[in-house]
DNA sequence: GAACCTTACGCAAACGTTTGCGTGTGGAAA
DNA sequence: TTTCCACACGCAAACGTTTGCGTAAGGTTC
């Protein structure tokens, strides 16, 4: 087992100095020509690679960018790290990924751990206990110890930083228009309980679509969700034999679950019952019939967000000291859940 | 901005030397109790934490893992991370991920850069493009460097190393007699072309449940898929007007493309044809008809991996020069495409 | 008062780089 | 022969840690 060759090595095989092989290998004028050339093939030979950590300590930066999202087994966070990866990886940045669990605990210690010599800078997109527990000092402290911070999706108002995220009150206004203008009036909303901030606005996107349309908001047609992962009773027993004739629903699950439960209530989408889901995934692309939806452009919101952060670790000071927001469009992707 | 706190600033401001600092925070009875406390009073004041970079630069270990998968957007791979993650942050090791996006050269410039430095190991899954050009020395040359790999999924026979798979044929013949055992007679299968080792493991696997049943290899019921992303065509040309009672699909992108292919030709699923599908993704369990399918148990493959990886990690050398294959059990999941 | 022991700390090397500057050697010019 | 200048290289510091060992100061013992 061959070790991984150093400096040193190559320096003390070839009997020069350290910084002769340094130097050599980056082709200084300082060195012979006959020097360099042999340390260079000396290197090739044992297959010599800087090593990165070295590297780092000596010029104080990774080159590396860490990436912390609620869940790692998601669709939408997921097409968000590839927009990254594209981006980093063009800029030469390396990227990390952790995921929260959408425990703020962890949240923490990730972000700590990566803040202690890992990573430059973040892109994050804060875990629910963080949304629910207000405490964002971990957040804070890392900015305030120079290292720049992106937050994209589910953001925090109370930290000012740069953003990246989409109009989560429009898209909604835009879904829920859609049922309107092909003649939906009594439209229910699947949504999520008021801590998570997108649910949040996207109710509101809701509400102020009915009210463009002047229809009255009725308490009966909402329906907020607490837990994520068990809705299907809960969707069901909401929907059985409500007088409606449309779903909006804020994510995907909750689109496909409805639809599931309509299906065994008898109902015929988009015949009987309209349903218009949010985020693009896979689901929503596959499933019979195919759900209108909102996209969210996760790619896109990845690639915005690598690129505010990198250039905030690659400007001048003068850049330094702004803040920018980047909302990314949403748009309807019609398919059939919807007719008119 | 407070920069980050070092020990040499902690010395300076308190007039003690680096060595004491270090000690103190480390409760060394070499250091007496007032100074201890003064120096930790300190540090927890400025919120020292050590820089992992000059850590992982003394003890030549970086307490990181790399994990190495074709796709980011991907649950399979997704849920295997999970698993990862979960030993991983449970033995104190933080993980990395990069996705080679099925790019041989990719994979290399991954691996390299992470094996420079940036982890004591790796979990990897190998580029499609990667199999089909059968070049291993970056992993081999990763290995002959003391760096352990671990091989998952999309394995290597050629590759002397710990290996976490499921057995695939099996699997296949599992799925393949339960539609036998139902009754069918004329089953299909929809896979891949042959060089992506897990999809030629599952056509071998369906042709061993239809020998022990007697039932001759039709090369007219097998589809052999090259483009993924788009099989629908191709899907729908094959099933067309053709006599079969089953479909044997080995990823579930191709089940459900079979079964919205299926429901357009006006073939009912589960009564006119059975359907069954390879991985238990989301898919799977959200269409209607709910896809019954061959888990492959994701987190399980991460948490096995992990355990592996970090066995050698940790290991003395006895230990280090033994490899093992870890062969995970799949499992049948009967759900509504396939009945009796 | 001398010899010795604790106690409490500092020194320095090491991990693998990079790089400004100092320096020995040789040859050319005077 | 002396002086000077390139050339080609090495030294050493720095990044932030850890740790074995050396040592000064002070106290104890006879």
């Amino acid at each position: 087992m061959k070790r991984k060759v150093t400096l040193k090595q190559i320096a003390k095989e070839l009997d020069v100095s350290i910084s002769t092989v340094s130097k050599a290998l980056k082709d200084s004028a300082e060195i012979s020509l006959d020097t360099r050339q042999k340390v260079k093939a000396f290197a090739k030979l044992y297959n010599y690679k800087p090593n990165n950590i070295a590297l780092s300590l000596k010029n104080r930066k990774t080159k590396t960018i860490g990436v912390i999202i609620p869940e790692i087994v998601h669709h939408f966070f997921t097409t968000v790290i590839g927009g990254v990866e594209k981006v980093a990886n063009e800029k030469g940045y390396n990227v990390i990924i952790c995921s929260s669990n959408n425990s703020f605990d962890k949240e923490v210690i990730n972000l700590e751990m990566l803040a202690s010599g890992s990573a430059d800078g973040f892109i994050l997109s804060v875990a629910k206990e963080t949304q629910l527990k207000k405490d964002y000092h971990h957040i804070e402290e890392t900015m305030s110890q120079g290292m720049p911070v992106v937050l994209f999706d589910r953001i925090i108002d109370e930290v000012v930083c740069d953003k990246v995220i989409i109009d989560d009150a429009k898209g909604a206004q835009t879904a829920t228009n859609h049922l309107l203008s092909i003649g939906c009036k009594k439209i229910a909303i699947l949504t999520t309980v008021d801590y998570i901030s997108v649910g949040k606005l996207r109710t509101n996107g809701y509400l102020r679509a009915l009210r463009a349309y002047d229809i009255p908001e009725k308490e009966e047609l909402i329906l907020k969700i607490e837990d994520i992962d068990n809705c299907e009773a809960e969707i069901s027993e909401f929907l059985k034999d409500k007088d409606i004739d449309a779903v909006f629903a804020v994510n995907e699950l909750f689109a496909v679950t409805a639809a599931k439960v309509l299906d065994r209530q008898g109902k015929k989408v988009p015949d009987d019952i309209a349903i218009i889901g949010f985020t693009d995934g896979i689901l929503s692309k596959h499933f019979i019939p195919s759900l209108t939806t909102i996209s969210q452009h996760g790619e896109d919101m990845g690639i915005r967000a690598a690129k505010l952060l990198i250039d905030k670790l690659e400007g001048d000071d003068a850049v330094t000291e702004e803040y920018r927001t980047v909302i990314i469009d949403t748009s309807l992707i019609e398919r059939k859940s919807t007719k008119k």
